[in-house]
DNA sequence: TATTGTTATACTCTATAACTATA
DNA sequence: TATAGTTATAGAGTATAACAATA
């Protein structure tokens, strides 16, 4: 009869709600250490490679190339990242980790644990399998992994 | 062995890659209709009830009164939403749907709809349904439902 | 004084587009 | 010309805090 559903019955919106309650919650916990979330995002994908370039960055990162050096800059200011010019091309550059980059990573990445196993202890351990399975099958099928238009 | 688990590992982020694309595509389709996905989230929340005060609906949508009173300017400079005076209280006023308002909840909703079955197409109905209980019991049990500290 | 709502300010996130320096 | 990055601009989203009017 009702021609138009509540909000809560789409799933979308339902995904919203808790998604944005997971960021806040990290965000928050993050905050301690001087970081944003999206500042968190390129210093994991940064660790263990050793220099990336912007663009791939941004390709990896599903942003665009703007956007990741604006980032990129906010990192640099807070010493947690560097820049290094290419021998090969000289327009482009690299970046990575500074050592005190290298340094939070870890301790960064431990709260992220704790965050996450904090707020989906409300279910149960088959239910969170359960819960990353659909995730991970609607990102799949989406080909979700940012490709940003730019 | 891995001190540092990827980005992936983190149900959170599984979580905010998937809603972001959710809400990225309905972003989209109903930018044809001048509308946002917060000033969608406003006009549904008004639908049906006659007539609202901002801090029931900054409560209502877990926003503060100040971005609520940003919203309210956006719609009302649309002619989607119209304030009006309270008798009882003159600090107070409400917020209702205008008639453009109350044409183009159903339109919307449509766009909604349509959104959500295509994206969440690629699970089966009953996945679906078990993505939705899943959701629904972090909500409940989080309480989620907006309640900005302001 | 407490409450309702607005306004001012600020910051993150992100996009688009113009621009610079190479290639 | 094409590509790598930066910068300029803009707008959504949201928060905090100061403020005005009323209770």
């Amino acid at each position: 009869m009702s021609e138009v559903p509540e909000l809560s019955a789409h799933t979308g919106y339902l995904l919203r709600m808790v998604s944005n309650a997971v960021s806040h919650r990290f965000a928050r916990s993050v905050s301690v250490e001087s970081v944003t979330v999206a500042e968190w995002a390129m210093l994991r994908s940064l660790y263990g490679d050793e220099a990336v370039s912007p663009s791939i960055l941004a390709r990896k990162m599903g942003m665009t190339k703007g956007a990741i050096s604006k980032l990129a800059d906010r990192l640099t200011e807070k010493g947690l990242i560097e820049r290094a010019a290419n021998l090969d091309d000289q327009r482009g550059h690299s970046l990575s980790l500074s050592a005190a980059g290298k340094k939070k990573v870890p301790v960064i990445a431990e709260f992220a644990e704790d965050n996450d196993a904090t707020f989906f202890a409300v279910l149960g351990g088959e239910e969170q399998e359960r819960l990353r399975h659909l995730l991970h099958v609607l990102i799949d099928k989406h080909g979700l992994s940012g490709v940003p238009i730019d």
